[in-house]
Formats: structure tokens, C-alpha cells, sequence
DNA sequence: TGTACATCAGTGAACGCGCGTTCACTGATGTAC
DNA sequence: TGTACATCAGTGAACGCGCGTTCACTGATGTAC
């Protein structure tokens, strides 16, 4: 073989780094191929040698991309749990720096409008990795008095994409940097009155 | 005059509902002037007879769609506020039949991801619509335990969105419906367990 | 060690298509006399 | 009442452009002998 397996394998990673930076930048539709491509120093034509078709790419993003939230979520977490997590988490997603930090911010964030509209690769995709980020969350996330920790669970991460989504939609920063507050004081009132209604340090 | 100003007035309405439809249904990318016009009995060059650009006419319908959303959440509720106000309009936006009306739906829910990709014309519009929003919802909805009735009505927004657009891009019927109920208990803690950390009826 | 061959990642031109926008025009209507 | 003219909403062809995808090809590399 001319070039070794591991130089495809890098190539593809270089794809795939180029094409989760345009897709947040740009969404699925403006992330075109030749964009992608040359994003990575390639031309649009050796695409194909890699990926059957751009569903395919984008399929494999959004799993990336729930990858990278898990680590960011996660990341230097591993022995906290319940109310000091949630508050920690709810702090690190729905922060100035996420939302400033559109390139390698949350896949969910970037497209969650367009997902209705993708192929079935695609919400295939999203729907496992979505459930699999909520399987993962739930055994660190208390419950509250009205919601088991599963639910919480995925109504948090919901809150946390809306939060997120609403700050940059906006232009006004105060009015941006409000909408991550409330956002942040909804998910994890422990926070701001921990003797309010949920146990936990 | 050969048309009276009034024949205009309808052509325009028809060309914003057609608009409207597909812009909810397909995104901002995917409905073309063609298609809109299309769905407005016309052709693309008549477009430009009524709309200087396509940027404004998106405005328009985000501005439209913010009132809509005003008529959704108000419509009925004129007497309602406090605890049972936000109990209504949580069930009413984060319900089953809202999840299903794409067409109808709201606005936000069908564009917030677009949004920062717009341009000013279209930012614009959605700034200026959306506090207009909060500006009528603050004044009905009950403050918590951490929230002011300001802040809650900002986050309340923004797990509407989110929680209406987790629940359309999940296929599995179990999973879209569970979205909505949790986030239905997040948003409105006081409907399942009344007397928890919130005064109101 | 040197030469001929096989492999295949990536190139770049081309395809059919749909986009937003422009513009010369049509033709139904209203007005003037 | 009838005819000539003015108005202008809407048509439809055309524009330059970018899209996703195909495909004949190039050229650097590895292998065989």
C-alpha cells in the first residue's frame, strides 16, 4: 500500500476537525463539502474516498459531538455527585466562555433546529448519543421534588440548549449574559437557596 | 390605479402565510423564494414587487411569529396569572398537539439555531420580538424561590424552546413524550407539588 | 541494488440542480375625454 | 357610451453562483523479483 492506514486515518480525523469547526460556525447547510474539505487542505472530490455521502459526515459529528459534551460535562467531575454536580455542570454549560466558545461548543447547541429536518443516519445518531448523555448524567443528578433524576435529568439538558441557544441569538450582552443567569438559577436553584427544597450538600 | 391597494394588501398576507408554513416546515435555508411564492399561487420574480430582499421578508415572519406566540400563550388566559397562569401556559406550550403543529407552531422553535447565522435585519427582529415577549409574560408569571418573576419568565422561555425542540428531534414517541412531561415539571414545579417552594394558589 | 509494476489517496473538471435577484414584458384594470 | 391611454402587479427567462456527487486521472509510495 502507498500511503499506510494511519495516514487515512489521520486525513479522515482532519475531516472530521474541519467539519465539526464549520458546522457550529456555519450549521449543516452552510458547512458545505467544499468548505469542509478545504478546511482540511483537501479539494471537494476526496471527500468520497472517505465518507459515502455528507449524511454520513454529519452523522458522524453529531456523535463526536455528544462525545465532547460527555467530556465536557464530565471532565474533572468524576467523584462529584448530586447537588454539587448539577451545580457544577449547570455552571461549566450555561457559562460566558460556552457561549462565547461557538467553534467547540455543544454539537446540540449548533443544530438542534435542523435535526427534524436530517436524514434518518443523522436522528438515528442524535437519538442514541442524546440517550446515551442522559443514561450518564442521571446517576450524578439528584432528583427534585417534583422530578425523578432521570427527568431532571433530560429537562435539564433541554433547559441547557435553549439557555444556550437563546444567549447567542441575542445581540445585547447584558440581555445575553441575563438569559445564562436565569437559565443557570432554573436548572440548579440548590445553588442560590440550598435549603429550599432539595436535599443535598 | 388597476389593482386597488387592497388587492396588494391580500397578495402580500398570501405571500407571508406561505412563508410563514415553510419557513416553520423547512427552515429559513430550505424555503426558497420559489417555494414561497409557489405556495402563494405566484412566481419567484413577483417576490421583489412586495419584499426588498429575502432577509426582510424572514424578519417579517419572525416578528409575525413572535406575535402569534404572544396569541398562543395569552389567547384565553386574559383574567389568569400567578401560579395558574404558568401552569396553563406550560401545558399549552410544552404539549403533544404543539409538538405535532410544526406548520403552526412557534417561531422560535423553528429558527432559534438560524438565528445567530442571520443577518441585522433578522437579529434585529428577533431581539426586539422577543423581549416584547418577556415584557408581557413577567407581569403574570410568579417569581420562585430563586427566580424574580423577570428571570423566571426568561428561563421559562428558553426550556419552552429547547424542550418543544428536543421533543420533535427524537423519533421514538416514549422518549419525545417524556421530554415534554419533564420538561413540563421543571418549568412549573407547582402544579405537581403545590405547597413545595412557591406561594400561589 | 535496481527496475517494473500495483496500489490508492487525492485532484480537478464536469454533471445537473436550485439558489437569490434582475428585468423586459404582459395584460387586466382604472381614468380621461 | 366608447375609445385611447396610463398604471403596475405579476410573469418568466436569464444572470452568476454554489451545491453534492461522479469520475478519469495523477503521482507518491510500497512490493516483487
Amino acid at each position: 500500500m502507498p500511503y499506510t492506514s494511519e495516514h487515512r486515518r489521520r486525513t479522515r480525523a482532519r475531516i472530521l476537525e474541519s467539519a465539526a469547526l464549520h458546522i457550529r460556525k456555519r450549521g449543516v447547510v452552510g458547512a458545505s463539502v467544499d468548505v469542509v474539505m478545504a478546511g482540511a487542505g483537501l479539494t471537494a472530490g476526496g471527500f468520497y474516498a472517505h465518507f459515502r455521502n455528507k449524511d454520513v459526515l454529519v452523522a458522524s459529528i453529531v456523535r463526536d459531538g455528544f462525545q465532547r459534551l460527555s467530556s465536557m460535562l464530565f471532565a474533572g467531575l468524576e467523584d462529584v455527585e448530586g447537588v454539587p454536580f448539577l451545580i457544577a455542570v449547570t455552571r461549566r454549560y450555561l457559562s460566558r466562555r460556552h457561549r462565547d466558545d461557538v467553534d467547540e461548543g455543544c454539537i446540540v447547541a449548533a443544530l438542534l433546529t435542523d435535526i427534524p429536518r436530517q436524514g434518518p443516519e443523522v436522528r438515528s445518531a442524535f437519538e442514541l448519543s442524546f440517550n446515551e448523555v442522559v443514561d450518564r448524567v442521571e446517576g450524578r443528578v439528584p432528583a427534585s421534588a417534583t422530578l425523578s433524576a432521570h427527568d431532571r435529568s433530560i429537562a435539564t439538558l433541554a433547559l441547557f440548549a435553549g439557555g444556550i441557544m437563546l444567549s447567542r441569538a441575542v445581540n445585547d450582552p447584558a440581555l445575553s449574559n441575563r438569559i445564562l443567569t436565569a437559565c443557570r438559577r432554573l436548572a440548579a436553584p440548590e445553588a442560590y437557596a440550598p435549603n429550599a427544597n432539595t436535599g443535598g450538600p
